[in-house]
RNA sequence: GGAGAUAUGGCUGAGUGGUCGAUAGCGGCGGUCUUGAAAACCGUUAAGCCGAAAGGCUUCGGGGGUUCGAAUCCCUCUGUCUCCGCCA
């Protein structure tokens, strides 16, 4: 959500950043702009009308304690006239003040003024580029006939057991699971990551303060009992760790690691993109979050960046960064880089990781702010990446690693393997 | 799941209707003293909103109510603790 007082301040610029994103709702920032003048107009009013009772309300006890019960009677009625009034003027407020957030939030993050411009995904800017393509042999296969051959994983039986991509990782299948799911977890802790194990259902608030809600409602299963949501990334547990804290500016940057299993509903997906590990409904991913002071968070933004490729580079798979242009990017981002791996038998490149930089956008919604060295309140920089999700990484290390004589594991994963070929 | 207790500022902990945003201690920050440090002493130390400022308003777990006036009384929800039950 953005700081209404900034659009006020700066709205020429905030438009010009928003048309990045092709946001071109000009009328609908003026409204909120007006509606925040009558706010505030109405807020004055409601104070004035309540400071007069509260002194009134001073001035009848001492009345009273001087023994002139008829003067404070007097003044007592006179009290309850000026409560209608203060009610009338505080209910307009709290309607205002609601009509004012959801307006609010329909209006996305401003991109970085060097964000590319551009509609869609056709439109990214490919700003790095490494790693062999492999030429696979005659008889390479894709690797969900890779996944059955050798028995890793099981769809028809998670089709069973639950549903359509909800499958069962089996054996060497599994063990790869947990190897890399581990890896990347050491490989964050070295990078100076807090380990942390989050729940994998959040309530609404944290739903809503990471942005989850209201509009995306649909993309996440839902325990209406409890009012509980299953988590679609880590992300959401682990910044609303920090929801309404104020941090003290020498604690930054707070750099957080957890590994979660992410639900997401995925309606309206289908064809090739669902195609084995393609999209699933549940899978596995290593988020890594990151608290920063806005001086500088966009070093930290490359630090992040270079943490995930060093990732890719150790699992020796080809790999590409795109800067997302404003067509692209999400709503909630100021820049994000996508990181993709190439899928040899596919001759795909899939997305494995997307790292962002929301400047104050989500802080502003998680209330997250920090004290500066002056004892001002600012709010945070928040920055989240993926390190990595599992599924593609495992589809194109089955894709880009198989030899006729089986799959060959990467040296850096021997070790949490226990095996270096799977055959 | 049942019964009881409890919820106050960074922490501990007072406060049961009238200048209470809140006594006190600890911690933090600034200062005096000191060659320096410690101790001692003095001062300072919640957040949000409106306002150029002065200042005003809101907030004592959340929501609602009683009252001219609520941290304080009532209702309700949630969390925590203790006991019982169940259980990986």
């Amino acid at each position: 959500m953005l700081v209404i007082s900034y659009i006020r301040e700066h709205r020429e610029e905030v438009i010009e950043r928003l048309a990045i994103k092709n946001f071109t709702n000009v009328a609908l920032i003026d409204e909120i702009l007006k509606l925040d003048d009558e706010r505030r107009a109405i807020k004055k009013q409601c104070d004035e009308t309540l400071a007069g009772l509260n002194n009134n309300a001073r001035v009848i006890g001492d009345l009273y304690k001087q023994g002139k019960a008829a003067e404070a009677n007097e003044l007592k009625a006179k009290n309850n006239e000026m409560k209608d009034l203060a009610k009338t003027l505080n209910d307009r407020l709290e309607e205002l003040q609601q009509v004012i957030q959801t307006k609010l939030v329909e209006i996305p993050n401003t991109p970085r003024i060097d964000v590319p411009k551009g509609t869609s995904a056709a439109d990214n800017v490919n700003v790095h580029q490494e790693g062999e393509m492999p030429q696979l042999y005659e008889g390479a296969k894709p690797h969900w006939e890779l996944l059955s051959q050798y028995n890793l994983a099981d769809f028809d039986l998670g089709n069973k057991v639950t549903g359509a991509g909800f499958p069962f990782y089996k054996g060497k299948g599994a063990k790869l699971q947990r190897a890399l799911i581990n890896f990347f977890l050491d490989e964050a802790s070295a990078a100076g990551y807090n380990e942390t194990q989050p729940p994998v259902v959040v309530n609404e608030a944290s739903a809503y303060a990471t942005g989850q809600l209201p509009d995306k409602e649909a993309q996440m299963y839902a325990v209406p009992l409890d009012g509980f949501y299953l988590i679609p990334t880590a992300e959401v547990p682990l910044t609303n760790m920090f929801r309404d804290t104020i941090v003290k500016e020498e604690q930054l940057p707070i750099k957080t690691v957890g590994y979660s299993n992410c639900f997401r509903r995925e309606a309206g997906s289908y064809g090739k993109n669902v195609r084995g590990l393609n999209r699933l409904h549940q899978f596995d991913k290593v988020e890594i979050v990151e608290i920063a002071n806005p001086v500088g968070s966009y070093d930290r933004l490359e630090a992040m960046k270079n943490h995930v490729a060093g990732l890719l580079r150790k699992l020796e798979l080809p790999f590409r960064i795109l800067h997302l242009c404003g067509g692209d990017m999400s709503f909630t981002s100021a820049t994000t880089y996508d990181f993709e791996v190439w899928s040899a038998a596919q001759q795909l490149w899939l997305e494995v990781s997307s790292v962002s930089n929301f400047e104050t956008f989500q802080a502003n919604r998680l209330k997250l702010r920090f004290k500066d060295k002056n004892g001002n309140i600012q709010l945070v920089h928040t920055l989240n990446g993926s390190a990595l999700a599992l599924p593609r990484i495992v589809a194109a290390l089955l894709e880009d690693h198989q030899t006729p004589e089986g799959i060959l594991i990467p040296k850096a994963l021997q070790k949490y393997t226990g095996f270096d070929i799977i055959s």
